[in-house]
DNA sequence: ATATACTTGACTAAAATAGTCGGGTATATA
DNA sequence: TATATACCCGACTATTTTAGTCAAGTATAT
């Protein structure tokens, strides 16, 4: 499985725009700075969620990032199947390299772990940014 | 998170020996012959498994490994935690380097991945080795 | 005796992840 | 229109983790 920081920072940057929720655009350095993530990597992040269009991008001076769409609308799943390539729970895959490689029995585990990619899957599928936002708002400083 | 080829194979193993519900001990060869698996590295993941008391040695000619319980009564969490050290799903730890390390407030995620530990968890808890090797018993060839 | 098979710690190779660098382009504002 | 801000993008590197090996044992059934 594939649960990467990339994939958290996304959410902590995402859920920080959506905290603001003006129209204003936010740059990408206030974000780094509020929440103590690299502002190089912040933008290795936001080429990819841009790419899903999960934010829109708005250049030059005050320019920044938006959200897409509304925070209730925007599930985590989204997020971490942009961010992190592939949300692969398993490495038992088709080609025989690795993993289910007993030439005699289907890896037994083989399902196994297609429940479980289901399961965490389902897990963020029922999550979306506003959650984690109201969640949150109060036991902030 | 941490689901790796060990607790993979740990799993792949113990349910190889579930299968063969014999009191006879089941050497560490066997099983790597029959799921494709690094004798060596087998070796590397039972020793932790003997630890944790989910298997009982037999040294010697003709020994092998013994399941210390009822296929029934070993639960797949139980597995997991024995060979990958630690079941963490984030980095969002106490140590201020990696993580949470925004000073004004707590970092929006650390509930998220809580919450996903235990829903994770809870996967694992209610399965247990017999629950596999029924469903698995007749795809196998 | 001896072959089988567990025991243990240390070591190494490969892959994945996290993060940086450099050189762009677009645009608001003074 | 100069300039600073801030997005854009590919390539690169360092670090960490994971997977797997090696060497040198000990115990025991036959």
């Amino acid at each position: 499985m594939k649960l990467t920081t990339k994939g958290r920072y996304a959410v902590m940057a995402l859920a920080d725009i959506a905290k603001f929720n003006q129209n204003e655009p936010i740059s990408l350095r206030d974000i780094s700075l509020r929440q103590g993530i690299s502002l190089l990597y912040l933008e290795q992040i936001f080429l990819k969620l841009k790419k899903k269009n999960i934010v829109v991008s708005v250049r030059g001076t005050n320019g920044g990032y938006v959200l897409s769409k509304a925070p209730k609308e925007i599930k985590l799943a989204d997020i971490f199947s942009a961010v992190d390539e592939e949300l692969k729970t398993l490495n038992c895959k088709k080609d025989s390299k690795k993993g289910c490689n007993s030439k005699t029995a289907k890896c037994i585990t083989h399902n196994l772990w297609n429940e479980l990619e289901d399961y965490i899957n389902n897990f963020f599928e029922k999550k979306n940014l506003s959650d984690l936002i109201e969640q949150k708002t109060e036991s902030r400083i």
